[in-house]
This record gives structure tokens, C-alpha cells and sequence, in this order.
DNA sequence: TGACCATATGCGTGTATAGGCATAGAGTTG
DNA sequence: CAACTCTATGCCTATACACGCATATGGTCA
């Protein structure tokens, strides 16, 4: 396998990361804030072990990092890029939902959530 | 399911059009220009089946636009946020690639096509 | 130390999909 | 129309992975 096949490797597999609604739900959980996992839990909906596992997906991923506060765990995200490529696809979305049969008010928002989240009040620490 | 379930599945669905590896080698093929099938083919190195299969994918998925010419296809990337996407997942890959063991040439030179294609010449149809 | 909370993980199952092989469909040229 | 080229697709298998359930691990407090 030549280098350009492992660059094609690595990036699949962080788009990949990306390509699972559970963990997009998670990251929107994150955007407004760190959270712990009982809290994303309760935010997202989805089971305990669940969240773990993505969560620690995330979290090798370096797209979000985590820290211990007593018996809970926090997590934030922290990969610089994810919002922007999260907001480049949901502008895709949406103008093709706007083709199709729209449920574009909760785009605009969450287009809005992301935008906030990137643009100023958590406007992350520098490069990777 | 709600309406945000329905944007997380989209964008999602999106993403995984970007999560596999064989699509992203022809997507590349397709930066410097259209291609034919068989075109693309030769230039990635997958079988006709396979390639044929992804390049649907891709078009029904929007990415990529087709046309016929005589008894073969042309195709070509469309989807304007393609390019903005793959720079900055390659940039993201790249920045963690140099902190392991980098095959950081084919990344920059990656880089620098995917700039290329989406910069100057074939600056896309304006935003979506 | 033992009870208790929060989090992580092993195991099994179901589902989605990539890829190979063979072949069908579409279009051209004699 | 027949032969040929290019492209698309049906069938099959293997693999990857999300999820649920049960349980282990790590940390706190009485």
C-alpha cells in the first residue's frame, strides 16, 4: 500500500467518525458546553454504555478530550475542524433539503448553534 | 423521530459518502478534471464494477454530475463543498500524522492539488 | 473496609455495505 | 441487424460496526 493510499485511509476514517448520527448528536450535545457522560446521557437520549463507547471513540480520535472531576468524567470538544466541517455539511444539507421537502427551521439552528460554538465564545485553543 | 434526528441522519449520510476510502481515490481523480468511466478506472486502479458503483453513489448523492458522450459517461465533482471539506480533513490528518510518523509528502502534495482544484481554476458555481 | 455512584468494557446479534463475478443494458459502427 | 465497446446491475460473501445486556473498573463517602 503506497502513502497516498494511507492518506486516503486515514482521512476516511475521520469522516467516518463523523458518519454516525448517534455521535453527531453527542458532538451537538458538546457544543454548547463541556459535559459529563451522565449529562450527554441525558442530553442525547441514547443508553449509557452507548455514550461510553462513543465517547472514547471520540476521545482516541482526538476530536474530543476528557478530564476526571471526582467519580465523572468531562468531556469537551476540542478538535478545531469539526465545527467548520459540520457547518460546511449542513449548508449542503439544507440546500438540498430546501430542494426536496424541508424541515429547515432546526437546520437554520443548529446552523446558528454551530456557528456560535465556533465562531466566538469557544473559539478553540489554537492548531492541534 | 424528530426533525433534528433527521438532520443528524443526513448529514450522517453525507459524511459517509466521504468515509471510504475507493470514493475518495476517485473523487481525486475527478479533481483535475472529468473523467470517463473507464478513465477513472485505469486512474485508480479499482475495477470497472466497483468504480461504476461509487460514481453512482456519488451522483445520486449529488457530488458528482454526469453525461453521456457517445458510449461512455463523463464525470465530474460538483458538490461545491467537496474540496473545502477534504482540505481540511487533510489538514487535520496532516497536523496529527506529523505528531506519530509522518508520510508527510503525499499529504502536502494532496494538499496542494485539492488547493489547486478548488482555489483557482475551477473555482465552483459561488456558495450552495 | 464496604456500600455506592459514575464510567468503561466484554459478548452476542442484527444490519449495512464493500467488493468480486457474471451478465444485462445502452450506444456506436460495420 | 450483428458485433463490439462502454457502463450499469443482480447475486453472493465477507467484514465492519452499532446497539443492548450484563458486568467490571475506578473513585467517593460513611
Amino acid at each position: 500500500m503506497d502513502d497516498l493510499s494511507k492518506v486516503f485511509e486515514s482521512v476516511a476514517q475521520y469522516f467516518g467518525l463523523l458518519a454516525e448520527p448517534a455521535r453527531l448528536r453527542i458532538l451537538h450535545c458538546l457544543c454548547s458546553g463541556e459535559l459529563s457522560v451522565n449529562e450527554v446521557v441525558e442530553a442525547s437520549g441514547l443508553t449509557q454504555a452507548n455514550t461510553s463507547r462513543h465517547l472514547n471513540l471520540l476521545y482516541r480520535a482526538g476530536v474530543v478530550d476528557r478530564r476526571r472531576d471526582g467519580t465523572q468524567v468531562i468531556y469537551r470538544i476540542v478538535d478545531p475542524n469539526f465545527v467548520d466541517l459540520c457547518r460546511t455539511v449542513c449548508i449542503t444539507v439544507a440546500s438540498r433539503a430546501d430542494a426536496h421537502s424541508p424541515p429547515r427551521d432546526s437546520l437554520l439552528r443548529l446552523e446558528q448553534q454551530l456557528g456560535e460554538a465556533g465562531g466566538s465564545e469557544r473559539n478553540g485553543p489554537a492548531a492541534a
